[in-house]
DNA sequence: GCCTGACTCCGTATTAATACCTAGTTAATT
DNA sequence: AATTAACTAGGTATTAATACGGAGTCAGGC
């Protein structure tokens, strides 16, 4: 891929038409470099329809949207095109929004009040198949303790939880994260308190991490509770 | 106090004119059941100064002000008329925020998303003596678990954390959150396994938890780490 | 029909945590 | 001088957690 006669398309799905040129705007500004084809989805349902239709580079997906919110979108897209790169913008940063966005196959996460610099930084990663994540995204994301937990593995690891652990084991594991003992938690869930311990070893050893303490790191840092 | 003809006296401190506008165009439309004087003022010292001069029945105190901020406001105020009813305001749902503020003596918080049905019951609330809380920021602190602690023993605990543990405490707190057994901790700290162990039964009776799992709790809750 | 994963349960053993008690030193306070 | 809180440490005992192994059932996918 060389960057100077590199045609980039890019699909805007948002429905606030201020965001759809601004965001056109700035990576007008960088047509030196490469040259843009743009279109745009004032709508969820007019995005996938796009993106059904055309193969873009990169697709900006905002999460609050008519119709088909950005989430629904993203999946309904990844669906069809299950190598589409996707590129969330929101004015928020709810872990929520960020989570969802995440969990539905997006490959990036940006905040509106980004600039032409960081927008053109966002592209290029995507484009290159690299993640890409606002500063204040990372920061939110990343905080779970001496680096030990990178982003990619926070999200990755919430984003699979109900892939990793069984249904029982994350009944066990919010018991155990609330004070309760393998008997209590036997005894309230009717299996053997062994059954129990059982449970708890493959969480432990699922999680990855050492003893009762990791495990309720995990609950509260993943809101499972 | 009959609402019908009482005449409810309002200060809003804030920075942007639109949130100024925005909160005496929703309490305005209340008119028919309360007679509001609003008063408004545009930075922490202009605030403290309304404040002292007239008596308002509450005070709409933003937290990211000019020259004295929300916190700084608020017990300035406070410390001149200990009886102020102020509501905290903010676009951000940060718990630091929201600590700094009921720690300064705010008697409610609410986010500026809200609508009029919400700051009318704000008002009311802080009216009648009561404190006010938006959802979201009760959900924030509450969270606990099954109400065991409340939002008030929360916010209390934090505050009087470093009063409540000793400094020796809160490092073995630290350390038995992030994985560490009695052995290592005393290994690390230089003092007998005993010790160690010692610390750990104050910090579950001083915390009025169970075991590891409600020590691990209090510790990420309260951002300890 | 076979295989796998989820869920269940047990045996055995060791280590860690919990409970309760006593008690010394030191520093600060009264 | 007496008291108190923090920090230290040990004795003793019980309970819980951790580790590792084996094993049966059951449902679903291949």
């Amino acid at each position: 891929m060389t960057p100077v006669d590199r045609r980039v398309k890019i699909l805007i799905v948002d429905d606030h038409n201020m965001v759809r040129q601004g965001i056109r705007y700035m990576l007008e500004s960088n047509e030196r470099k490469y040259k843009f084809q743009i279109e745009e989805a004032s709508d969820g349902q007019e995005g996938v329809e796009s993106a059904k239709r055309t193969d873009f580079d990169v697709i900006f997906m905002d999460y609050q949207l008519p119709i088909l919110n950005g989430m629904e979108a993203t999946s309904a897209i990844l669906s069809a095109k299950p190598y589409s790169r996707i590129l969330a913008i929101s004015s928020s940063d709810e872990f929520m929004y960020i989570d969802n966005m995440m969990r539905s196959g997006a490959k990036g996460f940006i905040l509106k009040n980004i600039g032409p610099e960081e927008i053109m930084g966002a592209v290029e990663a995507i484009i290159s198949g690299k993640n890409y994540y606002s500063n204040d995204i990372a920061v939110k994301l990343i905080s779970f303790e001496e680096g030990k937990v990178t982003m990619t593995r926070l999200v990755k690891l919430k984003r699979e939880l109900t892939e990793i652990l069984s249904s029982r084991e994350l009944e066990v594991l919010k018991l155990i994260a609330t004070e309760h003992t393998n008997e209590e938690i036997g005894n309230r869930l009717f299996v053997s308190k062994r059954t129990v311990d059982t449970h708890r070893q493959n969480l432990m050893r699922k999680l990855g991490v050492k003893n009762t303490a990791g495990l309720v790191k995990f609950a509260l840092d993943l809101d499972i509770l």
